[in-house]
DNA sequence: GGAACCCATAGATGACTGTCAATGGATCTC
DNA sequence: GAGATCCATTGACAGTCATCTATGGGTTCC
């Protein structure tokens, strides 16, 4: 059986789209963004994301990257689940595996509610 | 005196002008741009940025920014040092005040770093 | 059905960090 | 110069988080 699952819109999708650092943020806008930044600010799941993304068929389950990062398989589970969960990423059972792929827009949604410059703000 | 401080370039110039999310990361890259991310992961840290940029001179000093934030004046002060060390902030000495401004392009950098999409692509 | 494989969860631990109170240094005003 | 004001630094503490080992739950294959 195969089962998509959209990732449960916690933070990434409540950030609209309003470049937010245009004025001054309420502290729950803040709080907010600074959720969604903490998940990517971190190497391993930087590294994560740039291992999916290159990826010929677009998508990577557990075990193609465990070894590629040397780290062990909880840890990595650990670091998927947290970038599924923020909407970062997709993720699909197949059988035994789990593959996941990048959520398309999910780092353009990031960046426009950082960086209100002109270009942002002309291609939205 | 007047002393105008730039800030040393730790973080956000390192980071260049390549998407490196475009494909895999080294650890020292993803290292460097977990680095910078972190600095902007902070509810705090970007009301502060929200705060001055919003100031209609383009600037503020740490008394300006205690008030509004609810936090001790040391509080504000670290976290002011944080966003200037990774280069998203100037800081300019006037008498008994410091004076900070955005550093123009470091959050462009960022999200050029963290999104190869095509209208970021395009304006590069 | 049993073995092997893949993934998720639970619990523990060490490291990092955001915050504060207390203090010191520098500058302006009278 | 004395006092007041603004900012930076220090040290301490609580909370958060990345990682690991150990274990359990499904799925495939023989």
């Amino acid at each position: 059986m195969t089962v998509v699952e959209s990732g449960m819109p916690t933070s990434i999708s409540e950030l609209c789209c309003s470049p937010v650092l245009a004025g001054p943020l309420t502290p729950e806008a803040a709080d907010d963004l600074a959720t969604a930044l903490k998940v990517v600010a971190d190497a391993t799941r930087l590294r994560l994301l740039g291992l999916i993304r290159s990826q010929p068929s677009g998508e990577a389950c557990t075990c193609d990257l465990t070894e590629p990062l040397g780290l062990t398989q909880p840890t990595v589970t650990h670091h998927l689940r947290v970038l599924y969960e923020a909407g970062f990423l997709e993720r699909e059972k197949r059988g035994r595996q789990t593959y996941y792929r990048i959520a398309p827009e999910s780092m353009s949604v990031l960046c426009q509610a950082l960086d209100p410059s002109p270009q942002l703000l002309a291609a939205g």
